[in-house]
DNA sequence: TTGTACGCGTTATCAT
DNA sequence: ATGATAACGCGTACAA
């Protein structure tokens, strides 16, 4: 009886001694953990579900120290960590979120309507989702994304900036990069796209200048090669931005490098402002000026959340991390 | 009954559809993954064992790419990822590991002597294993660490170099950072330490440098910070070394780093080589001379090895991936 | 084509 | 303190 292994003081140590020598005898490696979770409906492990392939997913740092943050929580619990993988439906397939072994689901800035959650719901499960979408009934943690951008905006209007270009990953789940029509600009349905563009814009508007003016892009990503797409583009419009508002800083630092190619120099030509403040920002050529957010907090914060819900807690009001301006090189007065 | 499910053909679809409507009706979401799981004999989930907690783990370029090509491989065949972080033994501990579900277990560049192990053993799975340690039974996939350590060490060697610094990560899984005496060159229980060591010193004493003579630094980890840590150390010696030879692109990035610290110019003042060539050692400052490594194609394999042990499958031999030189801008003749 | 009963390996409860 | 036994929810072989 598997007492021996779960409870060593309910019985005498004799007895205990012998079990366990018969067990080592007969070749036993100790309880079956997925019969022992069927008995104790729990698997002690809670679901991560991506935006993306875990492909595109680890090149991504914002996501690795979120990830990290999480990790050190749930591992902290005896709870391991079950990640699954998006697709072009901008989450996991149903299929995968049915099947998974997890008493927990956490979402991570998935598009409104992911598939993927509605299995959540079908099956129950207490979810926590990080940035978006809201869905009530779970719990939830984001940050200030729109302050955040408004933050970078009147930075660099302060600087005395008057034309801009605007860098930002998918406002729609269709997987297209592009310039973004004003028609497009609207109903987004990913809310932090939604709330940093429309910090950008409102910022700028306020301070004179009109959106309708401002070239924006589409990157249907956020790495670092389709920033450099992007801003190419950005930086070949008449008349050219003074300076790019990006909305990550992957997508700054393929910037950087568009500003690199076309024979530009940042922050004297062009300056550019990222969106996380991820350890490269420290070291990238310049050094960049970015907004702040708390990312391994985040993760932390999800990781408490998670361990909350599982423990039979409501979800609590979501809080809104801070986010704040770090000022680096990548920025210059307009001259 | 759940056939409904699982086998749509082998019933009438009148009965199917009058079963699936009073499922709904009665709030059933489908089959109970551990208790298939339970019946089935198979999680469907490959579990992945890393070194140190998840938190040092994503901020590793290196381990995320390989962790991305086998999420790929696995994926693309519908099974789940289990991350099971480590801690300070080098490994999970072994209770996470004997209540993990996962039928199959991927280690990544463990110590020789992790518990770990022990407990895979215990449990009977198969195991696929990254880079080190080297096990009977087991299935694995590593690269030519010491000819890649010897691409390095010669192509200094050819650009006239004679005085060298080593920085390596871990030689002893006891967290030790410092100077590497004598004995502790020997009986080095990682593998890839030891055979990038090795390939170093076997390189430059035929290139007539004795290793005696060749300061060395070991970080307890292989991250920018140590490394520059190190990097400080070595380029204060006297003679100091005219050239840097780093076991990992993340610690040569930290010697670039220390470089600047000391005012001295990459490479006019000093040449500085890493190992992986991560994506980033295109975009450093100045970019990095490095070896390539396929990162990406490891994961690839071990998650291919992964699925193909889950089918039942013997472990074949051992093949070890190519590493080549690549020549960017960290590196000079010495003058 | 449809329904039934047993086994998967635990945990937990209850009787001894 | 120790031993027996009923769930846990499924797959599946087999009977109807």
């Amino acid at each position: 009886m598997s007492n021996a292994y779960n409870r060593p003081d309910q019985l005498s140590s004799s007895l205990r001694e012998r079990i366990l020598e018969t067990a080592r005898s007969l070749g036993y490696a100790g309880p079956d953990p997925v019969a022992r979770s069927l008995a104790t409906r729990s698997s002690a492990a809670v679901g991560f579900m991506l935006p993306q392939g875990l492909s595109g997913a680890f090149s991504d740092p914002a996501l690795s120290i979120v990830l990290d943050g999480l990790a050190s929580t749930v591992d902290g619990h005896d709870h391991s960590l079950v990640l699954m993988p998006g697709d072009s439906t901008g989450g996991p397939r149903p299929s995968i979120v049915s099947r998974a072994q997890a008493d927990v689901m956490v979402a991570y800035s998935l598009p409104d309507s992911a598939p993927a959650l509605d299995a959540v719901a079908a099956r129950g499960l207490p979810l926590v989702v990080i940035d978006q979408p809201v869905l009530p009934g779970s719990a939830r943690v984001e940050v200030q994304d729109h302050l955040g951008a408004s933050l970078a905006a009147s930075f660099l209007l302060e600087l005395g900036h008057s034309s801009f270009g605007i860098l930002t990953f998918s406002l729609h789940p269709d997987g297209v990069s592009g310039p973004v029509s004003h028609e497009r600009r609207s109903a987004v349905p990913f809310r932090v796209s939604r709330d940093r563009l429309g910090g950008y814009l409102d910022t700028l508007a306020k301070g004179g200048v009109q959106p309708d003016n401002v070239p924006v892009w589409e990157a249907r990503g956020s790495d670092r090669e389709l920033g450099r797409l992007g801003a190419r583009w950005l930086l070949t419009r008449t008349p050219r931005p003074s300076a790019l508002l990006c909305a990550s800083d992957q997508l700054a630092f393929g910037a950087l490098q568009a500003a690199r190619d076309l024979a530009l120099t940042v922050p004297r030509d062009v300056s550019v402002v990222g969106f996380d403040d991820v350890p490269e920002a420290t070291y990238s050529d310049p050094p960049l000026t970015t907004v702040r957010q708390p990312l391994a907090e985040k993760g932390r914060r999800a990781g408490e959340l998670a361990l909350k819900l599982l423990a039979g807690g409501r979800p609590p009001r979501p809080t809104r991390l801070d986010v704040s301006l770090v000022q680096r090189a990548s920025t210059a007065p307009r001259t």
